[in-house]
DNA sequence: CATGAATGAGAATTCATTCAT
DNA sequence: TATGAATGAATTCTCATTCAT
């Protein structure tokens, strides 16, 4: 009982920061009008977060630990192909299913120097399982080799998150779309034609 | 040295806004900071911007507009596909031969709430071209129709501001790298497969 | 002593404000200076008054509220004479029998436009009382016509004022003085004069 | 011809700054607002007043030595009473036939510390033939004594600048005023009732 | 644990004044 | 003389953080 209340606003603290952090922005976003937002003091977000600092990095991690699970299928387990549509996929809809405060306030804070090394490290470990399926499909000469492998993953990654940013400030439930056929049309980016008469 | 020539002020500071806004982040940084690095006063600043906001979007718009030449092609015009390969070629050489700066400052503000309304109108005119075409595109069934045009629109815009970021931030001459590529990588993506047969 | 206790800071702050605005002038008193006369942080101000205007106001209409209790006596049912005298001895009492700030922080006040129209409604509203009684002892051919009741009003109120001014800042308690007296003074001088035979 | 010009643009000046204060008021007032309004440029107001202090100061003192003419006369030499009213209509007079902007510059800064001891001087200087005359008409039995003198002085200063309050804010030319009237209205209040049977 | 008033260093902004043109 | 861009100290205001209740 009283723990679920503690875990109760401590999520309220989060929720509260995430959407007002997406609402006015990194910068202008002061504890005061979290604390208004979640309906606490400031000092309960003090018992749960030590600083300003702390409650948007713990807040970070933990949406990119939601993102990754612990254990992360292995690349060279897979065929090239099928790995790299079930990541994108994946990366989509984890985001597609949540609210949209979710990747709104990644978006944010991606390039925002709040943001600790030791989260971005998370970032990098959630980042390489992509650079590593594509230098492999690079090898197998699945794939284009006009770029380095790293190169290629921002590549995809901006491709990503610029098509979430459409559905998440654009999109208005007119029709269906489908995650799918993006990663495909990734895919056909970035595959090698094929050879005339294979 | 008392005081300044006239001249030059106001591009010294942009020039120091840019510069440490990239270093440190939008969120961290000072007018104090900005005039320090523009070896001004900060009266100067506020004698050409009338708040730290105004500098921000100032400078925004100031790249958006060299970026658009005021006579823009029309998409109708052209091939589709030359008409692509020239947007994208256009918008990734406009960075890669300007100092880094000019892409990095304009990385952290896109997803920021501190550029206004009125900036953001700007974008959506140099972004109009290109869903123009991509919806052109659609119609002559050159180009995949599974999203709208719009969503493929900020696709291709992620996709393009993905390999900037590693440009910008990555790249280390290591060896040359063709932006032509890129764009016909996108758009091996994003056009219709070849029927068998054809 | 680190914190303070809550009660009373907005008090100390208003305290401390009126004395030094009545020391230095309204122009010259900065933020700072209140913080330090009233022994708190610069915060503390702002977490009572909004702003720097704010609070001068605030100040403003605490004393005009003192001043008008809520039940102010209906200048109808009485007597004109004794109305206008006992408005007038209220208005200089009020003032001699509180601290000397109350009405030399009121007089600095009263022409400045930092007080807002706001503000200078509830002035309008302790000001009636004396308008009305006035255009009734016009009516009643018991004060003079020459001048608007309103025009009236104003010189009686710079009479008195005249005087507070004189009492605040001149008067040595050499001598008892009676407000009485002065009331009666202006009774004398805006009243009609006897006809010869009456 | 030059010098004309020059005194054009100190007049500019001064006119400007008088504006400008009685709509903002003296605090909120800044060189650069005087400059704008003036429409010259901050140099030339410090080529004619070395400092805002001495700007306001001399406008201040300009308007007092347009008030008082070298030659006072003499309160010894006439008759009480008519001292008395004559005082008062000049005072009355002198503001009327004048810019609105004379009267409510002067009542802004009479409180105000930025009017220099030196500038102050020049108010004992004016005030002092009706301290004297009253004193006189003390003497006399001609004046009440219930109170002193100078504060008698200060309760006819305040009734007349109570009267042009109104003049300057609210008279809406409605009718014709008769300041005479007023004066006269002073000196009833304040003259010692006849005795019966005189 | 929770509250929110209080702290005070630091950020944004203003403005009297100077001076190259 | 006139101009107005530039200076930078002073001022207003903000906000992460603490702590008495």
């Amino acid at each position: 009982m009283k723990k679920m209340k503690r875990a109760g606003t401590e999520w309220k603290i989060v929720q509260a920061a995430m959407e007002i952090i997406v609402e006015k922005g990194l910068a202008s976003v002061s504890m005061a009008m979290i604390a208004r937002r979640a309906r606490t003091g400031m000092g309960a977000i003090y018992h749960h977060f030590p600083t300003k600092e702390e409650l948007i990095n713990n807040i970070y991690t933990k949406i990119r630990d939601l993102q990754n699970p612990v254990k992360v299928n292995d690349p060279v387990d897979q065929k090239t192909e099928d790995f790299f549509l079930s990541f994108s996929n994946h990366y989509l809809s984890f985001f597609i299913h949540r609210p949209r405060e979710f990747f709104l306030f990644m978006d944010q804070c991606e390039q925002s120097p709040i943001i600790s090394d030791n989260s971005k490290q998370l970032d990098e470990r959630s980042f390489w399982p992509l650079v590593e399926v594509l230098a492999k499909g690079q090898r197998e000469k699945l794939i284009k080799n006009d770029l380095p492998a790293t190169a290629l993953a921002y590549f995809v990654k901006g491709a990503l998150d610029g098509f979430l940013r459409w559905f998440f400030t654009r999109y208005k439930d007119e029709y269906v779309i489908s995650p799918l056929e993006l990663t495909r049309t990734i895919w056909d980016g970035i595959k090698c034609p094929l050879e005339i008469g294979q």
